[in-house]
RNA sequence: GGUGAGAUAGUCAAGUGGCCAACGACGGCGGACUGUAAAUCCGCUCCCUACGGGUUCAGAGGUUCGACUCCUCUUCUCACCA
């Protein structure tokens, strides 16, 4: 019982530290029902979550399978600092109100995926305001200046000549300071997170809790291009809230090889169903894009539903395969005569008249399915179905 | 506080008086090929109803027929010294 939990827990980890701790709460948990706590924090600077959040998320639902109870901690005083992981420039530091508008939208979302009769969510401001300028101080000299510049980010931009702001190097420890107080058996987070995970475990002895917590890391979640890391800014993301059109096109539009890596993290399948498809797809009994769609459904369908899975997938399939016209398609109206290259613009589809200008004389744009060769084409009264490249479509309606 | 180096398009990075809307790389976009993949190949990549015009090289002034390139001040970054 223990080690199949285990099994689970550990899959797809980039590192766990200090296991037999995690084992120890298993067994407690396992022989006298003893329930535990595991800690995850969330920074509530973007409204939404992507997929490469939901890799956390997912493994926090397993913790509650087994007995865990999660500490769902929102970073409402750390976000007014930034953190520093991964940025290559400082974080610009977000008001009261922003933060209170994000949390709500970013709960529902979560618990989408966690349990809410095992979760509590927590607010680091609740201690961290009271904490004042001695427990600073006090917290501040249990870290080094060069243990800090250590943090393989913070040297990059050191050396990359990108400012960093002194705040910048409170967060590592005000995010250990979290897990003093709410005296966490585990903490989880992705690998970029090592030092500030690490520091906890360092804190809690520091401040003699009489427990150290365990860490647990996952791999940071690719985005679409299979080179970054999934983020917002970056626009590489899959986002839990997309249509379910939208989900489905982008799992669709992975490599290959990325296939895998979201298989691992994202999907629920076991890993031995996992280690089979990937040999059927090795010896050519499987095609990779029948598995590649089995992903994109189960992933669409786990925030949507399996209908509307099922539709994106029809959709789809008409859209591209057949290289039919969508089903929705955003219309706009316009008056007296238009010049195509303008029409574009309004319509979105194309960012500026230069481009247009320049798709049109490569062949990328098409009316009523019509290719187009004349740059100074103007559109007289009626509707028309616009399209640039091979995604964006528009209905325009000449009045 | 002192001294020195630096700031160029989405990013990195050339350019040190006219040949610069600015080499190159990456990214992005369009096309071919496909499985809307990846890889590869071709083209494009500031804006403007365009064989022309407009606005760009941190910001503000100045020198010059002419400045991304020279001078002055300002802002920001980095290094060394204190």
């Amino acid at each position: 019982m223990i080690q199949e939990a285990l099994r689970e827990i550990q899959r797809g980890t980039a590192e766990i530290i200090d296991i037999e701790r995690i084992e120890k709460l298993l067994k407690a948990y396992f022989d006298e029902g003893k329930t535990y706590t595991v800690k995850a924090g969330f920074d509530p600077t973007a409204p939404d979550l992507h997929l490469g959040h939901t890799v956390l998320l997912q493994k926090l639902a397993i913790f509650q399978k087994y007995g865990a109870r999660v500490q769902f901690l929102i970073g409402s005083f750390t976000a007014m600092i930034g953190d520093p992981t991964g940025k290559n420039a400082t974080r610009k530091v977000l008001t009261k109100e922003d933060i209170v508008k994000n949390i709500k939208s970013y709960t529902t979302q979560a618990f989408k995926i966690l349990d809410t009769e095992k979760t509590d969510i927590v607010y680091n401001n609740e201690w961290l305001d009271e904490l004042g300028a001695a427990g600073m101080l006090q917290l501040a000299s249990n870290l080094t200046v060069a243990r800090m510049l250590e943090r393989d980010d913070f040297s990059k931009r050191y050396a990359s000549q990108t400012p960093i702001a002194v705040s910048e190097f409170m967060y590592p420890l005000l995010q250990g300071y979290d897990s003093v107080h709410l005296a966490s058996d585990i903490e989880i987070g992705g690998t970029d997170q090592k030092f500030n995970l690490l520091m906890g475990r360092q804190l809690q002895k520091a401040y003699e809790i009489k427990k150290q917590q365990a860490v647990l890391m996952m791999p940071i979640l690719e985005g679409l291009d299979g080179v970054q890391k999934m983020s917002k800014s970056l626009g590489n993301y899959i986002g839990v809230t997309d249509t379910a059109n939208d989900m489905f096109g982008k799992v669709l539009s992975i490599s290959d090889e990325l296939m895998w890596r979201f298989y691992e993290l994202l999907s629920t399948q076991t890993l031995d169903e996992i280690a089979q498809l990937k040999s059927g797809v090795n010896d050519g009994s499987l095609h990779p894009k029948k598995v590649k769609e089995a992903l994109a459904l189960e992933i669409t369908a786990r925030f949507h539903s399996e209908n509307e899975a099922d539709t994106a997938k029809e959709e789809f399939d008409k859209v591209h395969a057949k290289s039919q016209i969508p089903t929705d398609i955003a219309e706009f109206e316009c008056d007296g005569e238009v010049w195509i290259a303008k029409a574009l613009l309004d319509c979105n589809i194309e960012p500026s008249t230069s481009q247009a200008r320049r798709d049109i004389k490569q062949g990328g744009v098409k009316i009523d399915q019509e290719k187009v060769t004349d740059e100074k084409l103007v559109l007289t009264a009626g509707e028309y179905l616009l399209q640039v490249g091979k995604r964006k479509f528009a209905k325009l309606k000449v009045n």
